[in-house]
Parts: structure tokens; C-alpha cells; sequence
DNA sequence: GCGGCTGCTTACCGATTGGTAAGTAACTTA
DNA sequence: TAAGTTACTTACCAATCGGTAAGCAGCCGC
């Protein structure tokens, strides 16, 4: 009731959060409710049904993740610095975690039948990034496709990763291993743009 | 009834390809059950709980993970063949993606206080493994864990994501992506395995 | 100051959830 | 052949699920 666009907002991040946690079946909208403080009622008001309210996070996700790649863009000249911008701003960093799982969670999910691909332009805009640069302005899109998917596996992997290693071998070797990736991963996207074929 | 053992057995495949389609939260024993042709109750006398089940879904995901690497090392002598034989037998194959799944939703759902990781000995296995090679053999397990994770997450992350980038793209094109996939991700197998440092 | 919109709440709903209790039919063992 | 054991089934259960219906407090322009 103070802001009121606030509070709607403030309902998608939440969900957004325990949707990235949980997935979309280990929540529930009394849960959701709950954390926000209010009836699942207020939530239903703003989205109408719980299916909604998660493709409505998918869409603020997809929105998030072309952003990012619009803002690590402006920080170079060329192509390849901007990928390369892009690349380490969101390699290894914890608090790309929660986007990394709720990308992960939306392929997981991604059979059930809707014919809706909310990441689309995500990768579609990093397709076109790649493409901007000297050693792929004429590769096919497939091959390009297969490139990324590489470092974009590796990256939303480990991202994901971080707390089952930390359970398994501590929150000190698996640091290591995150400043360790975060050297390796660049390399591998230098590698991306400087591979002769 | 037929065969004594042969019905349990029957029942841990069932939820093995459901608990990977839907994860865990995204599947009822009741939907299990007449997947099986019996009542949830047939389930519960022989798992005791659906938690139980589901963590012996994952047990039996280990083991299977785990022979794949001892079956790929024996087509090969070097410890080097021997990883770029396991790598090249598992990546970018259909059949391999059920399992990716339940890897993937397993590390998902991790930061429930589940103490318990069933996929470490796969893990220590494929550290073990690289550590025989010339590459690896005086690096420290953390060195180890980072390069192997890129591989890992490269390969299981496009496992995961067949579905969905037919659906964007459709099937022909994610074939060529497939094939190509395959031979770029061999390339990087070797380049871990021959990378200077 | 009154009607209507916004942002909720309480009350309620049928369906489904995981799980318990108590059988029972078939086969095995003593 | 009697007693167990195994592999189930039917019958139930309280709790929770997503969702509907109706109402109500506060603010809005008129």
C-alpha cells in the first residue's frame, strides 16, 4: 500500500529467489506468501495463477541477462573485448548463481510442452556478439552455437556448483578453485575468439 | 510377483526417468506408481518413503557413473586415453542426457541441508583419473577440479539443453550444432589434457 | 461525499500430496 | 500342513496444493 508498484515488484524478486532455490514444483504459493509476509491471495491478485507469476520471473530473467550483455557491450570497442567484458563480469561471481540456476532450472523444465522460450534473446544476443567478431563474422550459425554453448555450459555449471563443492571438500579449497576457474574460463573464451579452424 | 527381484528394480528405472524429467518436487509417488501399474503403496514396501527412493535413484546414478569411467578406461592404457575415451564416449550423446538430468537437478537441489553427496565419488574418480596424466600429475586437486569442471559443465549443460534448442531452432540445425559440438568439445578434452601452464 | 478502483484479507473449495494400518493372495520353509 | 515371508491391495488419513468468491479499508477523481 506505501509504493504501490513497489510491493508487486518486491513479490517478484522474492519468488524469483525461492523459484531459483526450489524450481517451480518445490515452492508453493503459500510459501511464497509467507516469506512476502502477506496472504498467497495478494500474490494471485498481482498474477493471477502460480504459473504466471514463474514466467513472469522468466521474463524479468530473460530481461536481466540481455541487459548484462548490453551493459559488459558499452565497456569495449570491439566485439571481441565486449564478449571478453562480458565473459568475466559474470564468470565465477557468486551472485550470478541465483540467474544461473533459475537458467537452468527453465531447461530443465523446458520439456514439459510450452512452446515459449523466454532465454531466446538471451542467446540470440550473444549469438550476434560472437558473430560481430573477426574469427567467426563468417562461420556458420551452428558452429558459433556450439562455441558458445561450450562457455556457457562451464560457466552457469560452476556457478550452480559452488555450495555442493563447498559441502564436499570446503568452503577454502573450493575459493581455490573459483579464482583457479575464473583464470581457466578466460582463457577458454580467449581461446573461443582466437581458435583457428 | 513373476520375478522377485526384477519388480524393484523395474520401479528404481521408472523413477529414474521421471525424477530426471520432473525432479523430484515435479513427481508423485502416485504418478510413479501408475507409470508402474501399481498403487503408490507397492512403491512405499519397498522404499519406505519418497525420499528414500530418491536417494536411491541417486546411489544407482553414482555406480553408473562411476563404471562408465572404469569401462572407458579400460579402451585405453595411457591415463590420457583413457579420459579423452570416457569424454568422447559421454558427450553430446542422447542417451547420456537422462543422467545430466538427474547430475544437474542433484546439484540444484544440494543446498537442501542434505549433508550427504552422492555424486562425490564420481567426482573423485574423474580427479583421480586426470591425476594420472602428465598434464596433472604435480598439480594440486584444486587445479585439477577447475579444468575438469569446465569439461564436465560443457558437456552435461548441452546434455540438458537438446530439447530446448530444437524447440528454438529446430531439429536439423541442433543436429549440426550436435556434431559439431562433439568435435569441439574433444578438442578442448585435449587442450586439457596438453595445456601448458 | 460518493462511486469506483486498488490492494489486499478471510473463508472456503475440491483435488492431490506423502504416509499409515490392516489386510490378503501366493509362494517358501520347517 | 502349518507358519512365515514377500509383494502387494484397499481403505483411510491429515496436511497441503492451487484457486474462487466475497468483502473491506483506504485513496482517487468528480
Amino acid at each position: 500500500m506505501n509504493q504501490p508498484i513497489a510491493a508487486r515488484e518486491r513479490y517478484l524478486e522474492i519468488a524469483t529467489q525461492r523459484f531459483a532455490e526450489s524450481g517451480f514444483h518445490g515452492v508453493s504459493l503459500a510459501t511464497l506468501a509467507k516469506d512476502a509476509g502477506v496472504t498467497k491471495q495478494a500474490l494471485l491478485h498481482f498474477f493471477a495463477t502460480k504459473e504466471r507469476l514463474y514466467a513472469e520471473v522468466l521474463a524479468q530473467l530473460s530481461d536481466r541477462l540481455c541487459a548484462a550483455i548490453d551493459l559488459a557491450a558499452d565497456s569495449g570497442e570491439s566485439p571481441e573485448a565486449r564478449l571478453l567484458a562480458y565473459f568475466d563480469a559474470h564468470a565465477a561471481t557468486p551472485d550470478g548463481a541465483q540467474d544461473a540456476r533459475l537458467v537452468i532450472r527453465a531447461l530443465l523444465d523446458s520439456r514439459a510442452k510450452a512452446r515459449h522460450w523466454p532465454l531466446k534473446p538471451y542467446l540470440d544476443k550473444l549469438i550476434a556478439l560472437a558473430r560481430g567478431t573477426a574469427r567467426w563474422r563468417d562461420a556458420a550459425d551452428e558452429d558459433v552455437l556450439s562455441g558458445l554453448y561450450q562457455l556457457l555450459g562451464a560457466m552457469q555449471y560452476f556457478a550452480i556448483s559452488r555450495e555442493t563443492l563447498s559441502g564436499m571438500y570446503g568452503d577454502a579449497a573450493v575459493d581455490k578453485v573459483r579464482r583457479r576457474f575464473a583464470d581457466d574460463f578466460r582463457s577458454a573464451v580467449r581461446g573461443f575468439l582466437t581458435s583457428a579452424r
